[in-house]
RNA sequence: GUGAUUGUAGCUCAGUUGGUUAGAGCGUCGGAUUGUGGUUCCGAAGGUCGCGGGUUCGAGCCCCGUCUUUCACCCCA
């Protein structure tokens, strides 16, 4: 027999790790609804029509696809096969694995148009697919908690994006983390003020890696991507904003930049939403004006977001930004969004090595019943029940083994209190209550059990 | 997609220049204890050495392919 293996780049979450996970889950969640956000779930496969040419080539490449049922050969020529694989995927294979939650949302917002409250805000968790290779902090199926806006261009939903970001971060118990944030209409600014107008693209994917590969190849790639030396001179005040404060960044920016119109529209959207986020009280702001910072994804044109968590060499936890015309691509163009997307594995790995996670996360089970023999087990059920009733989770162990298997179980499970009841407890009603971290126990009556157990 | 890297018991790892029957610790299961665990002692189970092919009298060890792991690039949560 053949040992069975998992997919590349997929995992098993076992009873520890899920609680662990839906901890995440339910902070991210509960975060999403208390900033009025509300709840969607789309399919994992989409056309292939919804997905392509929105992620860029790059994108494009990552899609899963799913073959087609049937005889999906049946009607391949020749011709087809000598094609190579860009032209023939077409005709083999017509759906394929989401790559994200944002075009899928931008899809329903589309279908179902008339029938949304505008401005539209939802939540939605569900795992993506890329056909990426896997390395750390890397998966080809990982789940994704997005919140976005779409119907309005107002400046409070990035405002909005931030508060959340840093209850969220907070909730979890992250302390340390940076919150990036950049516009895109800077980006192209600094791409007119060099002479390169229109070349934010190839720009943006040079210097996002600046902090990571530093200025001087960064320069190199830039000189690749056919950027002049003149152009490359007059980027030199891009690197001058190392530990500027937010106020005195967008004071560079705005001098710099002071002959493009449409940077200092982003440099005035970007100071809006922090009088914004500052007026709904946000205390203790980890943001970091970055101009470096680009993201890949083709479709943002205002303000970029970014988190990171410090201390820790995993890519970035969360991102999102605001695109105007996503829609658009589904024939219902000028509808703004702006939105975020939280990476829950990635912060399982941050958490998990920084210890973050919160002593008993999801504590599970708190009451074993021990039954000795079949009489017994006229005290225990009813017990059950009222610990249940009472929100207490509890469990009776099923078999009539010997006692020493029951407390290994309640130990394997860590199950921090038993209750042993034999002939003795029967008959008084007093009944036996372990305290399996101290080895403590005492008599208690059947009715005090719940109150017992509730006070630690 | 490009270039490296890894794989031996459930887990972490030994395994000599290629040489009989592949080992240890931890864990698991059973017992010492017919109403008391996390300590101790005794015992047992568990491996076609990732998979397929090749070289050799002989392969866990050498060669090729493949899958998997990890890492860099690309890109990204």
């Amino acid at each position: 027999m053949q040992k069975p293996t998992l997919p590349k780049g997929t995992r098993d979450f076992g009873p520890e790790q899920m609680r662990k996970r839906l901890f995440i889950f339910d902070t991210i969640r509960q975060t999403f609804q208390r900033f009025g956000f509300q709840p969607l779930e789309t399919p994992s496969m989409e056309n292939l029509s919804t997905l392509m040419g929105k992620y860029g080539d790059e994108g494009d490449q990552l899609l899963f696809k799913i073959l087609n049922s049937g005889d999906f050969a049946g009607s391949l020529t020749e011709a087809d096969l000598q094609a190579g694989s860009k032209k023939l995927t077409p005709k083999i294979s017509e759906k394929g694995l989401r790559y994200d939650l944002t075009v899928p949302f931008a899809r329903y917002v589309v279908m179902n148009r008339n029938n949304l409250p505008m401005p539209f805000k939802r939540y939605q968790m569900q795992p993506v697919w890329r056909a990426d290779r896997p390395q750390r902090g890397r998966y080809r199926e990982f789940y994704q908690c997005d919140a976005d806006v779409v119907g309005t261009d107002s400046l409070l939903c990035e405002a909005e994006i931030i508060l959340m970001i840093h209850e969220v971060m907070r909730n979890l118990g992250m302390q340390h983390f940076t919150l990036k944030i950049n516009n895109r209409k800077i980006l192209a600014g600094i791409a007119e003020a060099i002479g390169m107008p229109g070349q934010e693209g190839p720009l943006s994917v040079a210097i996002d890696k600046l902090d990571k590969i530093g200025k001087d190849k960064v320069l190199d790639e830039l000189r690749e991507r056919g950027f002049s030396e003149e152009a490359i001179t007059k980027l030199e005040p891009l690197f001058g904003f190392d530990n500027a404060s937010t106020a005195d960044t967008l004071t560079m920016l705005a001098s710099w930049l002071d002959a493009s119109t449409t940077a200092q529209q982003g440099v005035a959207e970007l100071q809006e939403t922090l009088q914004l986020a500052t007026m709904a009280g946000l205390e203790n702001a980890q943001i970091d004006i970055d101009p470096t910072l680009a993201r890949g994804l083709s479709y943002y044109t205002g303000a970029i977001f970014e988190v990171k968590a410090n201390g820790v060499s995993i890519g970035s936890i969360s991102g999102g930004g605001r695109y105007d015309n996503l829609t658009g691509a589904f024939g219902m163009p000028g509808l703004s969004g702006v939105g975020i997307s939280f990476g829950v594995d990635r912060i399982y790995d941050v958490m998990d090595e920084l210890n973050l996670f919160p002593a008993g996360t999801g504590q599970g089970t708190q009451v074993l019943i021990v039954p000795f023999d079949a009489d017994a087990r006229g005290v225990a059920l009813p017990l059950v029940t009222q610990l249940r009733a009472v929100a207490i989770p509890a469990e009776v162990y099923p078999d009539l083994a010997k006692v020493k298997k029951m407390l290994d179980y309640a130990n394997a499970k860590q199950i921090p209190y038993v209750v042993l009841i034999g002939s003795e407890e029967v008959q008084t009603g007093q009944l036996t209550v372990k305290n399996m971290v101290t080895g403590e126990q005492q008599k208690i009556a059947q009715a005090d059990v719940a109150s017992f157990v509730r006070q630690r």
